[in-house]
DNA sequence: GGCTGCATGTAAGTCGTTACATGATTTA
DNA sequence: TAAATCATGTAACGACTTACATGCAGCC
């Protein structure tokens, strides 16, 4: 049960929340949103749908009238037993979440889930990178001896990105916290100032600007836990 | 032809070039070298220890008297022609080398190839991860409105670790061309002064070090093009 | 009138993992 | 003597990808 392969299932289900869509569509998303290095294939794709549409996670929607009409292209919808689904899967805490492959889908629909979940699934994450870095690590100082110089900085350049995705994942970890930054300044939450005027037409989804000193990624995410809902 | 799979072949074929060895070591051996996810099962490893058995490209070495009789295990070494098959893949230049799967093993054994071959592959590589950028960027700049805060940092975080792949494949590109750096020093070769009188024992693998204005990649990997055969 | 992009699908094949099965040897 | 680690294998399955097949629509 849930091995892989509900990524997808996850990932069309997250894409159709933002409204239907078709196959062809779904796909161009999709291998934008995780396109390092996969990008999923047609043959992928639609027996998945077919797959989900006889489940009844989702269904065809009324033939999106496009001005002009367009070759018949088959447009989904979820149906609530998919926003379910939907629901059911982002709540997964265990491994399967921080899978390699998984966790990124996840984290792009973080905002569906609430704070306890994301700390969890973010925080399982970093453990897991950690064992990984802790293993190499303890194994390269066995064997240290006889490396090859390109094998060395290979190894070499793989800590040092699992060490940066580990500080990644930390600095998210903060910032769901509303922890602004563990300097003296004491700033307990985010109340934006106006300097920086930029357009604040309709944001939802742009966190308020943070004062310089604050790590990157949590000027970026931080702010007080808006997104739900 | 070639499509993948020769990774695992290509990789046997690099560590039994180190001395003989059998199917649970090179398994160790492996999952340390391209651990970074992927850890190679046994249910992969010995069908294709068996495969390249029976293509003769390598070949039961005379079980290994370790002092005491150990559980028989079947130690292997290259045959000839494993060495020229090993020689081939090396020498390929064309996209299957700087594939995502299959570049970090080639990679590792960059030593067993000449510097053309591995600034061809570094470049194809780099040009490769660029490409993916721009495609990235560009359409990331066309839907840049409606996008999710999450799925937004998400899409920054790969653009930087991909932009941070370019400079490390540059700075390795830079240390092949004997590049020291391009500053004012004109430092043409890599003469190797005598502070820092570590022990030099055996260095085969440890470069010479560097000034420390030099990039740390190239620091590490510069010096007189030493490692061919 | 041919090429490119949109759009949907299927069949076959690849590559690898999981789970199972077996057994020796060292260590607690 | 039980557990962990070493060591080798196989069968079944999974999740894709490739390659193929089809066809409309707009542009040059």
């Amino acid at each position: 049960m849930a091995r892989r392969g509900e990524t997808i299932e996850l990932a069309v289900l997250g894409l159709l929340h933002e409204g239907p869509m078709h196959g062809y569509e779904l796909r161009k998303r999709l291998n934008l949103m995780l396109g390092w290095g996969r990008v999923l294939s047609y043959g992928s794709l639609y027996p998945t749908l077919k797959k989900m549409l006889r489940a009844g996670l989702i269904e065809e929607s009324a033939p999106t009238r496009t001005p002009v009409s367009r070759r018949p292209r088959i447009t989904y919808q979820v149906t609530p037993a998919g926003t379910l689904e939907f629901e059911r899967l982002m709540s997964e805490v265990g491994p399967t979440a921080w899978e390699d492959d998984n966790f990124d889908i996840r984290f792009a629909f973080f905002s569906s889930t609430d704070m306890e979940i994301r700390l969890r699934v973010l925080e399982g994450r970093r453990t897991r990178l950690q064992e990984r870095l802790e293993r190499v690590q303890g194994q390269l100082s066995m064997t240290q001896k006889e490396v090859d110089r390109y094998a060395a900085e290979l190894q070499r350049h793989g800590v040092e990105s699992v060490e940066r995705e580990v500080k990644w994942l930390s600095d998210l970890i903060n910032a769901e916290r509303g922890v602004a930054h563990p300097g003296p300044h004491e700033r307990t939450t985010g109340e934006q100032h106006d300097d920086l005027p930029e357009d604040q037409h309709e944001d939802q989804h742009v966190p308020p600007a943070a004062s310089p000193e604050v790590p990157a990624t949590t000027a970026r995410l931080a702010g007080p836990a808006a997104g739900e809902s």
